[in-house]
DNA sequence: CGTTCGATGCACT
DNA sequence: GTGCATCGAACGT
């Protein structure tokens, strides 16, 4: 069953920890690929220094502010998009960042599609999806999704009735301000969670 | 095992 | 011009 507007429309902390489990889909030319989430991370509103809409309304975080259910991708370190999805009421800036997906369907086609990038070839099944930045090479997703309509039929997320296990909350990865916030969610003890080597998980 | 550091492009000040 | 919501190669232990 796909989720609903009304999922994304919901606090952002709950709608993260509901993300767990489900199965991000992306369906293009090439084929389809799937993956259930098991790391996520909000951003939540103005306040929140981390958030892109700290400081208020620009260009590039204008889907921020628009209306829940639809993907927020940008471009980060020059080389990695990033995947989110918009969370809470029109005009209440907040997201989720897609970190980590343990692969289910199209997983050759996901190794195709980081051949090229460095180990390309044979990366373990549980690597493809590790990090936000690996899964949407993995999953063909770039700024063309921005502002995808995740009620639409190309990308989309999927409720197949997964039971993950324990979940955990820890501060959010790879940012300087906003660190006592303990806003990322992950499957305690899946291979697939990135951030392994830190005290970042358990 | 651990840590450091370069790649690389663009939004934002 | 500055600073990233990252990744992985190259080192050191």
């Amino acid at each position: 069953m796909i989720l609903p507007r009304n999922f994304y429309d919901r606090p952002t902390l709950t709608v993260a920890r509901d993300l767990l489990g489900k199965v991000l889909v992306h369906r293009t030319r090439e084929g389809l690929s799937t993956g259930a989430i098991v790391e996520a991370e909000a951003y939540i509103g103005e306040d929140d220094p981390a958030c892109h809409a700290a400081p208020g309304p620009t260009a590039r975080n204008q889907p921020l502010y628009g209306p829940p259910g639809h993907a927020y991708v940008y471009i980060n370190y020059g080389m990695h998009y990033l995947v989110n999805v918009v969370t809470e009421k029109e005009g209440s800036p907040a997201a989720i960042l897609i970190r980590a997906l343990e692969p289910i369907d199209g997983i050759p086609l996901m190794r195709r599609r980081r051949r090229g990038t460095p180990r390309g070839g044979e990366i373990p099944e549980q690597e493809l999806c590790r990090g936000p930045g690996n899964l949407t090479r993995a999953m063909g997703i770039t700024l063309t999704e921005n502002r995808a309509d995740l009620c639409g039929d190309r990308l989309y997320l999927d409720d197949r009735g997964i039971q993950v296990g324990r979940i955990a909350w820890s501060p959010r990865i790879g940012i300087s301000v906003g660190t006592e916030h303990r806003w990322r969610c992950y499957v305690v003890g899946n291979r697939a969670v990135s951030g392994r080597t830190a005290a970042t998980n358990d």
